[in-house]
DNA sequence: GTGAAAGCGCTAACAG
DNA sequence: CTGTTAGCGCTTTCAC
C-alpha cells in the first residue's frame, strides 16, 4: 500500500488510489464525491481514506468525461477601468456562490484580440461566457456554433444573444434635460467604440429638446488614456463655443478633467461636465463630478446568473441608469469667452 | 462521411473526425496541431479537413493527457482596487503573450475564502498560480504539496515561495523624510491586513529620524470602504494632535480624504496626506495627492513571467517604489488647532 | 449498494 | 514520416 508522504509529489492522488486505500471500487469513490447513493458506512471509509491521502477530485477528468468544462469565461475591454472592474467583481461574486471558477480575458476593445480570446475559450471547452463585445456579430458565430452559452453585458451586437444592459438612453436623456435646464445648447458627446446606442440616444434626446444636433460635437476616441486625452483636448481647443460635455466613460471623463485643467478651462464655470459611471474618484475629484450612474456589479452579477442558470432560455434584462448630481455642472455663461 | 452543418451542434468535432475526414491517423492530426514532424502534403490535407469541420483541439483532452492544466491562476484581494486591477492587467498581458488563459479569484482579504479558492485551483489542476496572499504560511501547504508553482505578489508569507515585491520600506522612508522635512512629528500610519512590513518600515524609519513611534498612531482597517472610512474618521476625531497621515492603500487614502472633508479638516493646511499607490484619481483629487507609487502592472507582469518561465527556479525580485510629490502635504502648523 | 468496464479527446510511445 | 495503442482521471451504464 503506497502512502503519500511529504515531498513525494511524484504523482497526483487519483480516485483509484483512494478506492484501493478504502478497499472499494472507483465508482463508489466517485459516488461519494458527486452525491450518488452510498451507504453511510462506505462513505465514512472513503472519506477517511481520501482525507488521509489528501485527495482532490480532478476537475479535468470530470469535465472531460462530462463533455463540458464548467466555469465561466469573462471578456472585458479593460480591467483597470472602474466600471469593468466592478462588472468583473459582480461576475466573480456570482460565480463564487456557485463554486465556479472564472477565466478572464481583456480585449483592449480590439476585435482581433477578442476573436483570439473567443478561440481560446472554445479550446478550453468553456461552455458559458459573459462578454462586453467589441467586434461585430460575425465574431461570435464560432462560439455560438460550438454551443457556448453567451451572455452579453453592457453592449449587444446580436439580437439572438441575451444580454444585461443598462438604460443608457434614459440616463443620457436625463443628463441632457439637466444640462439644457441650465441653459446649455452647445453640448458635445465624447464617445468610445461600441457606444453607438448612447450616441443615438444623445442625438434623439437633443432633437426632442428642440436642439439641432451638431455632428462635429460628437467625437470618438479609442479606449486608451492617450487617445482619450488627445480627443478631449482637441475638442476643447477646436470648439471654444462648447459649454458642456457628456463623456461616454470614466476614462473619457478623466481625460476631459485633465485636458480642461491643462487648457485652463474651469469646471463648472467655463464648462459643464457629466460623465458615465459613478466610479469612486468621481466624488473625490475637483470638482466632484456629476455622473450617469450604472450598477456595474449588478450588471456583472445578473449576467453571470443568466449564464449559470440552467434550463430556460435567458432573456435580456435592462437595469436602470440614473443621474447623480454633484458639482461639475453650472449655468451656461457667454459662449466662447474662455478663449 | 458526416459533415457538420449549421445548427448541428450535437457533438463537438474531435481529432478522430478530422483524422477520418483527412484519411490519416489521429496521431498525425495531433502532430499537425502540436508541431510534430509531418510532411507538408499531409499537413495541408489535415489543415483543410480541420478547417472544413471547424475543428478546435480540446484543451481538456490535451491537459488531461499531459497531466497538467496550463493557464495560470490569479488570486487578489479585490479586483476593484486600482492597484490590484493594475496587477491583474499585468498578469493578463503576460499570460496573453504566452497564449495562456488566466483564472482569477478574489479573496476579499479573507483567509477562509483564500483557502477555498486555493482548493478550487488544485481541483482545476492549475499548475501555476500568482497570488497576493492574505492567509498564513500554512494555508499554502496543500498547493505546494500538490506541486503547484506559486508566486507571491506584493506580500510574501513564506520564505520558500518566490515573490515579486516592491520596495515599500524605501517608499515609506522617503515619505517620512519628506514629511519630517516639512516639520511633522505626529504622523499616523493607516494600515490594512498584511501590511506588517510597511508598518515595520514606518516605525524603523521614524526612530531613525529620532522620533518616538506612538503605537496609538498605527491603526488597522479591514479591506472594505466602510471599515476604511470608519477607522480614518475615528483616528481623525480621537487624535487631533495629528498633523500627517500615511495611508497604506488607495482605499485607505480615499477614506482619509472623505473623512477629512466630512470633519472639515483641510488638506494640506490642517493635515498632510501621503497614500500608497499612484492610481489615476490621485491626480484628479482635490488636492492632487502625493503618493508612494508602485509599478502595479510590472509587478503582475513579472510575477506571471516567473510563474510561466519553465526550468530554473524563480527568484524573488523587488521593484522600486518612489514618492510622487503633488499637493497634499504642507508645512506643519500648530497642532490640534483644528478641533 | 456496489464493482467492472467503457469511454470523454488527446498525446506519447512504439512499430512499421 | 505515419498509424496503432495505451492510458490521463473521471463518470456512467450495466450487471450483480
Amino acid at each position: 500500500m503506497v502512502e503519500s508522504f511529504p515531498g513525494a509529489r511524484s504523482r497526483r492522488t487519483t480516485i483509484k488510489d483512494v478506492a484501493e486505500a478504502a478497499g472499494v471500487g472507483v465508482a463508489t469513490v466517485s459516488r461519494v464525491f458527486s452525491g450518488g447513493p452510498v451507504s453511510d458506512e462506505t462513505r465514512e471509509k472513503v472519506l477517511a481514506a481520501a482525507a488521509r491521502l489528501d485527495y482532490r477530485p480532478s476537475a479535468l477528468g470530470r469535465n472531460l468525461r462530462q463533455r463540458r468544462r464548467g466555469g465561466i469565461g469573462l471578456l472585458v475591454p479593460d480591467i483597470t477601468d472602474g466600471f469593468y472592474a466592478g462588472l468583473a467583481d459582480g461576475v466573480l461574486a456570482c460565480a463564487r456562490s456557485y463554486g465556479e471558477p472564472v477565466t478572464v480575458g481583456v480585449t483592449g476593445d480590439d476585435p482581433e484580440q477578442e476573436a483570439e480570446m473567443i478561440g481560446t475559450m472554445i479550446e478550453q471547452s468553456m461552455d458559458r461566457i459573459v462578454a462586453v463585445p467589441t467586434g461585430d456579430a460575425e465574431m461570435w458565430a464560432p462560439a455560438l456554433r460550438a454551443g457556448l452559452e453567451v451572455i452579453f453585458a453592457e453592449r449587444r451586437v446580436r439580437p439572438d444573444v441575451p444580454g444585461v444592459l443598462t438604460d443608457d438612453a434614459s440616463g443620457v436623456r436625463t443628463a441632457l434635460e439637466y444640462l439644457t435646464g441650465l441653459g446649455h445648447r452647445r453640448i458635445a458627446f465624447l464617445a468610445q467604440r461600441g457606444q453607438s446606442r448612447r450616441v443615438a440616444a444623445f442625438t434623439d434626446a437633443l432633437t426632442a429638446l428642440g436642439i439641432q444636433a451638431d455632428p462635429e460635437l460628437i467625437v470618438h476616441a479609442r479606449a486608451s488614456r492617450d487617445s482619450a486625452y488627445a480627443v478631449a483636448a482637441g475638442l476643447l481647443q477646436s470648439r471654444t463655443d462648447l459649454t458642456a460635455i457628456i463623456a461616454g466613460s470614466n476614462l473619457l471623463g478623466e481625460a476631459v478633467v485633465l485636458a480642461a485643467r491643462e487648457l485652463a478651462v474651469r469646471i463648472p464655470r467655463d464648462l459643464s461636465l457629466i460623465m458615465f459611471d459613478d466610479v469612486p474618484w468621481a466624488e473625490l475629484c475637483s470638482p466632484p463630478l456629476t455622473v450617469i450612474a450604472r450598477p456595474a456589479q449588478d450588471v456583472g452579477y445578473r449576467a453571470a446568473e443568466l449564464a449559470l442558470r440552467q434550463g430556460r432560455r435567458p432573456k435580456t434584462v435592462t437595469l436602470p441608469a440614473g443621474l447623480i448630481v454633484r458639482a461639475s455642472c453650472g449655468p451656461r455663461r457667454a459662449a466662447g469667452y474662455w478663449r
